[in-house]
DNA sequence: ATGAAAGCGCTAACAA
DNA sequence: TTGTTAGCGCTTTCAT
């Protein structure tokens, strides 16, 4: 676009331990010391040496001191495909959880990752202490690679494979689905209630559904198997299901969304055929994802803690890391947010 | 939480470059050689390696290479807040640019930031091969220091400091809104026309409202000072806002938001006053984030190509890194994106 | 309390 | 075409 502009190679040449302990009248050992914090120094010479730090700039090098103590001091996350609102929030706890722990953060999708090899993958052993997997970011068999050659991972929203003793952390899905539909059912004393299903190899999906049947059972409710319906977790494919209801004039009082998303595309669909919510047809959601609460009817939902999952997945990591020790399994508890598209009568406060 | 588990200290001690080589029978220069596709190496001495390496899964160290070739061959995402959904977009772009480019990611959040020292910075120079820089997170004097030092920087919805040959990259804000403008008064013929500014700091603000100010007189329309509100970006401070409007019964035709989430907060606080959106009052956004297609009614914006803004961003530093040169200024065009938000009678196809 | 020196794993200049 | 070797910048052991 623009025209270039050229730059001279780099002014200053990079300052290194050496360059601090000349200048500071010292040998690089003690520079070493004082920077790390480790060993006796005397009071004076600690002084001396960080302004000397500070003066000539110096920055320690990442790879040298990576290359001697064999450790990276850095973590991966790895996700698939990077849309999901949701991902912010798991990257917002990631991010600052390791941060505090003083581990740098590479992330990496694997959606459209095309290694040619095993050598180029973008994050491993070779670049990292430990991973953070996101479920569907990683194969199970990578997976048990990983295992097998005892490096660090977490999983997130997914349950070890085989039972193996790999750490991972989850949400609490089916005592959640089966807080709203005791809602649903005890409150509003809908009947006919239509599920949305996320994508059937998700295990939030599944426990999901799972809390749907449990709770049509301990109410003496039949399910119709008419109105279990595909949502994938995705607008449109949800919004195309609930519009072959609509057009089906299926008899309906409420919609549970497997998630947000799937709740937006029903909203869409009911309102298309000229229906209200929730005046007609009450819709809830899974997740409390970004903008439900500004949705129309605001949408009730019921709280997915995704940043604590990052953070809480993050130092399970680094502990992890650290001590060889982790939580095998650590469970997020969700909570039920009524808002407006079940029916309730519940204001908006700013 | 649940039981802890033990691991063993790793199964597999680290495999280098040199197992490679005896396992192979060959020095260790021709593995390198081999690996990095420099020089000239016989054809059955490169099968020999490769399946030598893929034998005892060889991968070669980060560190190590790099604290020998002086490069990190990774980037840095600098972000201030991880929160925005468009961030996630903006992430996207950059994730896969660095990936095909060959470079690993790092993101670090400097929003609670504390690094007690220049020395702790959580990515510089000491980790990173050069750096992108998303608006409000870094400030002008570490801009200054990391470019006196040539240190590759490319910016991000922000213009480089005092005119200085930094390259950055920026969306078309002023001719974006004066499109919206012109749509809102051509086509709809409205004239009282309001505008929620966003942070006055922000450039992309700026550009939005200076292109409101040059539709409004291109058209022979006075701007009524009291129409101009604040909305900072937020939708929550919009709100207010517009609830302010509203009470004073202020004479409306429409409001154009300065980007899609004050947007959300205006129609929101006009919903509350009883009144309609667009048939009462139209409003308008910027940015065509996630979700706006979904709203009630769906909202009409001005598409702000993000994705495209961090792919390319990072070309322009991965250009700047192997070249020391890059365009100094790229300028990303917008588009109009009409829905029902503003009056139109657009029908959402899917 | 401080310094000398070895060596982490890799690449590249030079030699063969 | 292949091997030898020095050295990137740092930490750490062992002296002193």
């Amino acid at each position: 676009m623009n025209p270039d502009r050229e730059l001279t190679s780099p002014k200053v040449s990079r300052v290194t331990i050496k360059d601090v302990a000349r200048q500071a009248g010292v040998s690089t050992a003690t520079i070493s010391r004082v920077i790390n914090k480790k060993g006796q120094v005397a009071k004076e010479t600690i002084d001396r040496v960080w302004a000397t730090v500070h003066e000539i700039n110096y920055i320690p090098q990442a790879a040298a001191k990576g290359l001697r103590i064999q450790k990276t001091q850095t973590v991966g996350f790895l996700v698939g495909e990077l849309s999901a609102p949701f991902q912010l929030d798991l990257l917002r706890g990631i991010e600052s959880a390791s941060r505090e722990s003083g581990y740098s953060l590479l992330i990496q999708s694997t959606c459209r990752e095309s290694f040619p090899d095993h050598l180029f993958r973008g994050v491993g052993e070779h670049n990292t202490d430990g991973l953070l997997v996101l479920v569907g970011s990683m194969t199970e068999k990578d997976i048990l690679y990983f295992y097998e050659r005892d490096f660090p991972l977490v999983l997130i929203c997914q349950s070890a494979p085989q039972n193996l003793p790999i750490p991972y952390i989850v949400l609490e899905n089916k005592s959640g689905a089966r807080k709203m539909m005791d809602h649903l059912i005890e409150i509003h004393g809908y009947c006919r209630i239509a599920f949305l299903r996320g994508p059937s190899s998700q295990e939030d999906s599944h426990w999901r559904e799972q809390g749907y049947y449990e709770a049509m059972e301990a109410h003496h409710l039949a399910v119709d198997p008419a109105l279990v319906g595909i949502g994938e977790f995705d607008e449109k494919v949800a919004k195309e299901t609930v519009r072959k209801w609509m057009n089906e004039n299926a008899d309906i009082d409420a919609i549970f969304a497997g998630d947000d998303e799937s709740a937006i595309g029903a909203i869409l669909a009911i309102h298309e055929a000229g229906k209200r919510v929730p005046e007609d047809i009450a819709v809830v959601g899974f997740d409390d994802s970004y903008l439900t609460h500004a949705n129309i009817p605001p949408l009730t939902t019921v709280r997915s803690p995704i940043e604590e999952l990052g953070r809480k997945g993050m130092q399970q990591l680094v502990q992890l890391i650290q001590t060889r020790k982790a939580d095998s399994k650590i469970l997020l508890p969700t909570e039920l947010i009524v808002r407006r598209s079940c029916g309730c009568n519940y204001i908006e406060r700013d």
